[in-house]
DNA sequence: CGCCAGGTTGTTG
DNA sequence: CAACAACATGGC
C-alpha cells in the first residue's frame, strides 16, 4: 500500500506552525521541562517511571493538574516503585489530587507500582527487554492502563513503534477528513502506522503537535479562521465550521 | 458559570 | 458490541 502523503504534510504544516514541543517533558524542582537535549538521549528507568506516572495521571485530565501532582509526588519522593509502595493510601493521595479521580488514579499507582516491584524486580526498564509487543501486552493486562496510556510509555519510555492516538487525534483527523467519524483506536493507529515511517522522535512530536492544534484552534469549537490546516481540511471549507 | 482537560473501567441493553 | 455513567480537580 502506498502511503498517503498528507499524513507527512500534515506533520510538517504542524511543524510549522507551532514548532518543536520536546515531548514528554520531565519534571524538575516542581517545573515541567521540554529539553531537546532530552530528547538525544534514551530515557533513564527514573525518566521512564515519571513518564508512566504522567501517563496515568493526565487521563482525561488538563496537563496542568498533572504538573501539580507530579511536583508534588517529586517534593514527597513519590517518584518510584519502592516509595509508592512504601507510601500510605493517604499520603499519596494528597500528591495525587491535583490530578483529579485521585482516589482512582492513587489505585492505579499503587498496583503498578506493585507489579513493577514483584515482576520487574523494582525496575521499569526490564520490561523493555520483552520487546514491543510483549511490552504493549504486559502494560496492556494492567488495571488502569488503556492503549493510549500504554502507547504513551512504550514511544515516549522506550521509542517503540506505537503512535499515540488521542481524543484530538480522532476529532482533528475526522474533521480534516482522513479519519471516519468514530474510528476505534487500533484503526486510527494502523492508519497512522500505515502512512508514516517510523521515527521516534517525528511520532512523539507529531503527537505532541496534534495535542497543541487540539488545545489551540481545533477546539471542540474550533477557529477555522486561523487554523495552519485550514486550506487543507474538509470541515473547514467555506468556513462553515468557523466559530462565532 | 458551564465546559473541557494528553482516558479507563464497569454496567446495561 | 455500542452506549452510557462514574471517576474529580482546576483553568478559562
Amino acid at each position: 500500500m502506498p502511503k498517503n502523503p498528507a499524513f507527512l504534510e500534515i506533520y510538517r504544516c504542524l511543524s510549522l506552525c507551532y514548532g518543536r514541543r520536546n515531548w514528554w517533558p520531565i519534571v524538575r524542582d516542581g517545573v515541567s521541562l521540554y529539553l531537546p537535549e532530552f530528547l538525544a538521549r534514551p530515557r533513564t528507568p527514573e525518566e521512564i517511571f515519571e513518564i508512566a506516572v504522567g501517563a496515568i495521571l493526565t487521563q482525561n485530565t488538563a496537563w496542568k493538574n498533572v504538573e501539580k501532582a507530579l511536583a508534588a509526588l517529586e517534593k514527597s519522593e513519590l517518584l518510584s516503585a519502592r516509595a509508592i509502595l512504601a507510601a500510605s493510601d493517604a499520603d499519596l493521595a494528597e500528591a495525587v489530587r491535583p490530578a483529579g479521580y485521585y482516589n482512582q488514579k492513587t489505585k492505579k499507582l499503587k498496583l503498578f507500582a506493585r507489579r513493577i516491584t514483584d515482576e520487574l524486580k523494582g525496575n521499569i526498564f526490564a520490561l523493555s527487554q520483552k520487546g514491543p509487543e510483549k511490552s504493549r501486552e504486559w502494560l496492556l493486562s494492567h488495571w488502569g492502563i488503556g492503549p493510549e496510556t500504554a502507547d504513551s510509555i512504550l514511544l515516549y519510555g522506550f521509542s517503540f513503534p506505537f503512535f499515540v492516538v488521542d481524543a484530538y487525534t480522532r476529532r482533528s483527523f475526522s474533521r480534516i477528513g482522513l479519519l471516519p467519524n468514530n474510528a476505534a483506536y487500533t484503526s486510527i493507529q494502523r492508519t497512522f502506522h500505515e502512512n508514516l515511517e517510523f521515527d521516534p522522535t517525528l511520532w512523539r512530536e507529531y503527537h505532541a503537535l496534534i495535542v497543541e492544534l487540539g488545545k489551540d484552534t481545533c477546539r471542540s469549537s474550533p477557529f477555522c479562521n486561523r487554523c495552519c490546516l485550514a486550506t487543507r481540511c474538509k470541515s473547514a471549507e467555506q468556513g462553515t465550521a468557523s466559530a462565532p
